[in-house]
DNA sequence: TGTACATCAGTGAACGCGCGTTCACTGATGTAC
DNA sequence: TGTACATCAGTGAACGCGCGTTCACTGATGTAC
């Protein structure tokens, strides 16, 4: 039956609430559109009275995502860092960076999940307190080490993984090379 | 109908080889096992002759990418990080390490292909002349780099990872830091 | 060396299953009078 | 403010489709005599 259109809103904020978890936890293919509507107690027909299709969500879930998974951490570009390269993130994808966590998903994909994956990797790279080209280099080992770490059957191998970036980046950061 | 042994072994030699790239372009979920037996001019039945499953040959299929996608290229440790972190490998993951393109469907899998992809990992850190802190900072840079440029659509951006990623890492080559 | 038979690589249709999407329906909400 | 009606969020079954896997079958290959 009909709902008010507060309580329309808010089954919509939470479709891709638990999209965007979803996603970044099994990846986009496998998580079906009744798996998220699963997750909100509701069924599958009702889906597309709030989104054209599964490739609208997975747009939307990637941007939800690349904004609220850096929101309520830390402030400090550091600590930011840390924060990234940790086990902490490795092992929960689902809270995590969108980019690391989809990004070798979404090269198959194209249309409005691409562009919003584009747009969160620029958002990234702008989001280290460095050049352009550190920024680069910096993302380029930290998503790697995240995503070798996830790759990784064994933790310790994990840990090792992260450890050695983590350290490898405070030191460009430290370096004299580094100039903001 | 039955044929020779030789032309048997030499129809599974076909079929690792068409999964091996089949996989690495399109993802593991991405490529159905009647996508592999067509590539090969052969009809779905018949795999299972061959295989027990489609993931036994998920598992084989990486352990022939993570030998044969370093086989004749650029022996100098040099010329393997920029033959890795280019644009042309980036450009070509059939032909490409299977550990930058298989690294998020992995983490997904279980069994045997996930112990292919583990093997793969630790072979990849085993040709990386350094110790191995550095082994892993850097794999983890250059598969950064290579999955990051695949993910980003524009083709300037690609480029510039990979130039930043490339660029820091034969620093760190030449750095007083890296000892042999 | 020749013959009879078992083996098995490859075919093509079928299986059950889960997917994204559609649809007729329900009934509370929102709106026009 | 009260009433009649249109709207539309959510339901649950159905759709066509592609998947991994199974199966009865075919006929050349390999083997036992």
């Amino acid at each position: 039956m009909r709902r008010s259109k507060e309580d329309a809103a808010r089954t919509r904020e939470q479709i891709v609430e638990a999209a965007s978890r979803l996603f970044r936890q099994k990846g986009i293919a496998g998580v079906s559109v009744a798996d998220v509507m699963g997750a909100c107690g509701l069924t599958v027909g009702g889906f597309y009275k709030h989104f054209k299709s599964k490739d609208a969500l997975v747009a939307e879930a990637i941007e939800r995502a690349s904004i609220t998974s850096t929101a309520g951490g830390p402030r400090e570009a550091e600590d930011i860092l840390r924060a990234y390269v940790s086990f902490e993130h490795a092992k929960h994808p689902e809270a995590g960076c969108p980019i690391a966590a989809l990004c070798s998903d979404i090269h198959r994909e194209h249309g409005a999940p691409r562009e919003a994956f584009d747009t969160a990797l620029e958002r990234m790279f702008e989001r280290i307190p460095a050049p352009r080209r550190q920024q680069l280099a910096m993302a380029a080992t930290a998503v790697g080490a995240v995503v070798l770490a996830r790759a990784s059957k064994d933790p310790k191998v994990a840990e090792e993984v992260l450890s050695a970036a983590r350290q490898e980046l405070l030191e460009v950061f430290h370096s004299p090379r580094h100039r903001r």
